[in-house]
This record gives C-alpha cells, sequence and structure tokens, in this order.
DNA sequence: ATGCTTTCTTAACATACATCAATGTCGCAC
DNA sequence: GTGCGACATTGATGTATGTTAAGAAAGCAT
C-alpha cells in the first residue's frame, strides 16, 4: 500500500526497506472524494499529505468571494498548511480534493521521529523545503513579470498532465487573471498554430 | 562580533552559550559595500547570508531589462540560492547590497555539521525554512488577488522600516508595479489622509 | 559647493486584462 | 434519455495599470 511512498523516499535519499519498514508503522492513508473539503481556513491543521493517487489543492477565497489557488498538489507532491504544523496557527488556506485521491497522512512531529531512526530524513526534509522554496521563488517571478500568455505557456511546460485534468477557470485562478481572459489567451494560441 | 547571531539563535531554539561556541568556530562575517553584487544569475553558490547589519536583495531581470526583485533581506534576514545550496546548480536570480552590510557567510553544508555536535539546529533550520514558505505562500496569495494600492498597504505594515530605506522604485518592483503607479497610489493615499 | 545622476512626480495617452452579459456545450444525476 | 448545472466561448464595454515624456527634487561624487 505504501509502495509509491517508499519508492519516492528511496529516490531522494538512501533508505532501506528495513528503515522504511521501522519508519512507516504510524502512517495511515486516506482516501478522499472528489470536492471534499479537507481543511477549512481559520482550522488549525496537524497534518500534511502525501498524494498517491488524485489532484488536491489549496486555495484562498477574497472579499468578492473570488478564489485563487495557491498550490496545486497531484501525484508526488506534498501540500500541507505551514501555519498548523510547525506553529500552531489557524490556516490562512482551503485545501480540497478536486479528483478523488488517495494520500499517506504525515502528522506534525512525523519527520522528528522518523529522523531518530533514520537520520536522513533530516536531508530529506531539507530538501523538500527548499525545493518548494525555489519552486515558489519562480512562481513569484513569474506573476511579477510575465504576461498572462507567458503565465499560461509556463504552466503548460510545468504541469502538462494538469493541463488536462484541470477545469480551465482553476488554471486561470492558478495564473491569477480570469477564465474569460485565459480562453482569449487559448484562442490566440490558437490562431498561431500553437498545440499543446 | 558573533553576538547578534548568536542571540538570534537562541531565540528560537535552546542553544547554550558553550554550544554556540562550537558551532560558530568557522563562521565569516563579510562586508559589502553598498551597490556591491554578491551573487549573478548563471552563477553557482556556496553560501547563504544571514544579515546583522544593512540590506541585501535577490531580484531577476527580464527580456525587456525590467528588474523585479524577489526578496529584501534586512536585519536578522536569511538570503540564499536555492538553487545552488541545495543541488549545485546555477542561479535564477541576483543578489546585491542596497545598502553597505554585514553579514554571516553561511556554507553549505554548515547546518548538517552543526547538527551533528548541536542536534536541535535541525529543528532550527526546519522552523526557518517552514517561515520561509507561508510568507511566500502569502506573497502570492497577494499578488494573485491584491490591486496596487492594497499590496502597497500591505507592505508598509509587512516591513515598516523598509518602507523608508528602500527607493519607491524598489518597492514597487518588489510589489510588481511600475514606479509611476506607485506615486499615483501614494498620492490618492494621501489624499485619503492615509498617513504612514 | 557644483554639477551630474538618480529618483520622484505629473500628465496625456495606450493597452492588457477585467467585467458584464448572452449563448453554447458538455457531463452528470435522476 | 432528459434536464440542469458547471464550464467555456465570445463580444461590448470599462478600468487599472503601463508607457512615454517632461520637469522638479533629491542625492552623490568630485
Amino acid at each position: 500500500m505504501l509502495e509509491q511512498f517508499k519508492t519516492y523516499l528511496q529516490n531522494k535519499v538512501a533508505i532501506t526497506d528495513e528503515q522504511f519498514a521501522l519508519i512507516s508503522g504510524k502512517l495511515k492513508i486516506k482516501t478522499f472524494e472528489r470536492n471534499e473539503m479537507i481543511l477549512m481556513k481559520g482550522e488549525v491543521s496537524a497534518h500534511g499529505y502525501f498524494v498517491m493517487s488524485g489532484l488536491l489543492r489549496s486555495y484562498s477565497i477574497d472579499s468578492k468571494g473570488k478564489t485563487h489557488i495557491i498550490q496545486f498538489a497531484p501525484e508526488q507532491w506534498w501540500l500541507s498548511d505551514r501555519n498548523g504544523m510547525l506553529f500552531n496557527e489557524a490556516s490562512d488556506f482551503f485545501i480540497d480534493a478536486i479528483e478523488r485521491t488517495e494520500a499517506v497522512v504525515i502528522p506534525k512531529d512525523y519527520i522528528n521521529e522518523a529522523a531518530k531512526i533514520v537520520p536522513c530524513m533530516h536531508d530529506f526534509n531539507h530538501t523538500i523545503l527548499n525545493n518548494s522554496i525555489r519552486f515558489m521563488q519562480k512562481r513569484i517571478n513569474m506573476l511579477l513579470s510575465a504576461t498572462a500568455e507567458e503565465r499560461y505557456l509556463n504552466f503548460i511546460k510545468l504541469y502538462p498532465n494538469l493541463t488536462l485534468r484541470v477545469p480551465q477557470w482553476m488554471i486561470a485562478s492558478y495564473l491569477g487573471i480570469t477564465p474569460e481572459s485565459l480562453s482569449r489567451v487559448r484562442k490566440d494560441l490558437a490562431h498561431k498554430h500553437f498545440k499543446v
């Protein structure tokens, strides 16, 4: 059941099957239905999720009722609320399931506990967090500097398979533009003979 | 000399003076002049910086020659290129000094080495990275949802002292608007009797 | 101090994107 | 299969912000 998570871990750091057995005992898998709410803004979350199949998202809702997607989490991605996980504070964002998804539930103290047994879990954590940061820096750079069309092209390159799985209004929401604008960007690209 | 860095560390995790002495031997302090270039895009960086006094920034330059500020690093902040630090890859961004600054130079393997002696350095690193992530998530949310005026007001609240130290075109660049727009926003705020 | 460069402001004008609204299409629930 | 709600497209129009350009003010180097 946790086979996929093991493969993922072993891909990042040197962990033997025996070691994995030692640190995976407490891990649980949870299934979320399509559209199921996972975390509300304001709640305190004590778990992170590693997505094995399906697709999660975190998002905000602004004063005008518009939603803004902060992150997509497809297979092999992590999603967690940093406020709750580390600081026991209320979440700024909502989390829900876009598709039916199976995720490994990671308790907040898991990494530290696991690292007591398998020290390189610290390196693993370190790597994950740093990756997340450089990923977000690139996104910030995009939002600061790119036009709607450039952002969309970048999105397609970055998440080729999401482009087909996710409704366009969600992609628009991730890019920081309206669905109408995205529709027009796509129309223009089609005229330029651009193909996904 | 490293007094400030020690205080900072002790504020975050339980480290005795003795422990700090053990892990601070190799640390060096470096001074950068105003406008001094610290890292060019494309270079591989092996150091992070902890700012003790002064102000650093990381930024990109787009195809039209415009600069976009990714991060400011005033006193007590960290700045490093994640590409080089963790993955030995070329940096996406530039780093330079806005003011004359004194910074502690943190070699890429420092945290791991220090943690061998003082294990809670892992917790420290963990906290720093998570804080950075939630900070950036909020910024992304801003860029997705807020108007120029809202972003500026948020900036003032977040970095009250930077507002006075940094030229306005840099603030504009951080907010993702032009200096002219920022000037207009400020004019409007003045009419509404808003005071910094 | 002097002069030169950088920064800030203001105004006229341009434009990318948002908004509003109507229509069409698709997929899913019953 | 029918019908309803979610999604996508398109067009007309609005608006926030960008662009260009000029002059004023402030900062910096010699």
